[in-house]
DNA sequence: GTCCCTATACTCGGATAGCAAGTGTCCGAGTATAGGCGG
DNA sequence: CCGCCTATACTCGGACACTTGCTATCCGAGTATAGGGAC
């Protein structure tokens, strides 16, 4: 998996705590975490495309959420980033071969893709579970005071 | 994921129905898929190494199952070629920048990690709860008769 | 003092190189076989 | 005729190129701001 499925999660959850009228440039979220910013600018972008964050263009400008952080799953971000498709990909093998029939004659999906597929379908519904603001909600159970206290005195220094 | 999985499901079930004093060269495993022979033997040379199937050298040699098929996962199978490790890396990105403390702050584990690693189990769970065997009694309901009769004549000539 | 205009600086967005992992291939080491030879 | 030996051919196993996609970076388009000037 693509490591700016991480960047992405970490991100959205810190523009959760973004004012709905305010916005975080990608410059600071990449501060935040000391990242590559242009590099995370990338990723930005993909979330962007997908309406997950909004984009504000111009000075005071930056990036916040475009919708509630209750109706953005952790589905939604991996998607955005890593794609939709399945991760095991089905190239029908089964039917090359001498065992080779009809192309009519396949009219089943190979077992096998059935249960690889299952086994995603299972992982997407525990990520479609989670929403952007269960994690904030987790946030101070994991920090340590110290970090919220740090992280707290540089939060408004990134806001516009 | 790795293409090699697919070949190597496929495979799985197929030496499933080698009788347990014969084998199967890899270069008919390649023919039944038409995949190139040198480089589907190299990920049978990972299952060979994971305990997975059995070589035997030499003539009227070839890979049989290591163990009977109803111990044999799905999950095994996925890990010997695509390796255990875990999709979702978390490079702990929460200890950099100017909120981060000491090492010894972050006790438990990054939440982002957590859910996604959750994730994933529930996927590891569902293919581990598959076996090969399983996926053999499936074939009858996938493959259409005149395919099983192409297969059950070309398999004679195939194993050793 | 207030309103408007313009130049500015800051933002995002897409197009452009570099690298690593997966993809594909090859040749060498090892072994059970099959045939030939000797008893 | 039977047993042993040797040459053979077939197998797997690891080491060597190549290609696609992820990683990383830069510069250009667009916009709200801030300052200055006119009224």
């Amino acid at each position: 998996m693509s490591e700016g499925v991480e960047w992405g999660l970490h991100c959205v959850t810190l523009l959760a705590l973004v004012p709905p009228d305010m916005a975080m440039p990608a410059a600071k979220l990449a501060e935040f975490h000391e990242l590559p910013p242009a590099y995370l600018a990338k990723h930005l972008q993909a979330l962007s495309r997908h309406g997950i964050v909004e984009a504000v263009p111009g000075p005071k400008g930056g990036y916040r959420l475009a919708k509630p952080a209750t109706e953005i799953t952790m589905l939604d971000v991996v998607h955005a980033i890593d794609g939709d498709d399945n991760a095991f990909q089905c190239s029908e093998i089964r039917r090359c071969g001498p065992a080779k029939v009809a192309k009519k004659e396949y009219v089943k999906t190979c077992g096998i893709a059935r249960a690889m597929w299952a086994a995603e379908a299972t992982w997407r519904a525990e990520l479609r579970s989670r929403t952007v603001a269960e994690l904030v909600l987790g946030l101070p159970e994991d920090v340590s005071p110290r970090a919220a206290e740090k992280a707290l005195a540089w939060f408004p220094t990134a806001i516009r």
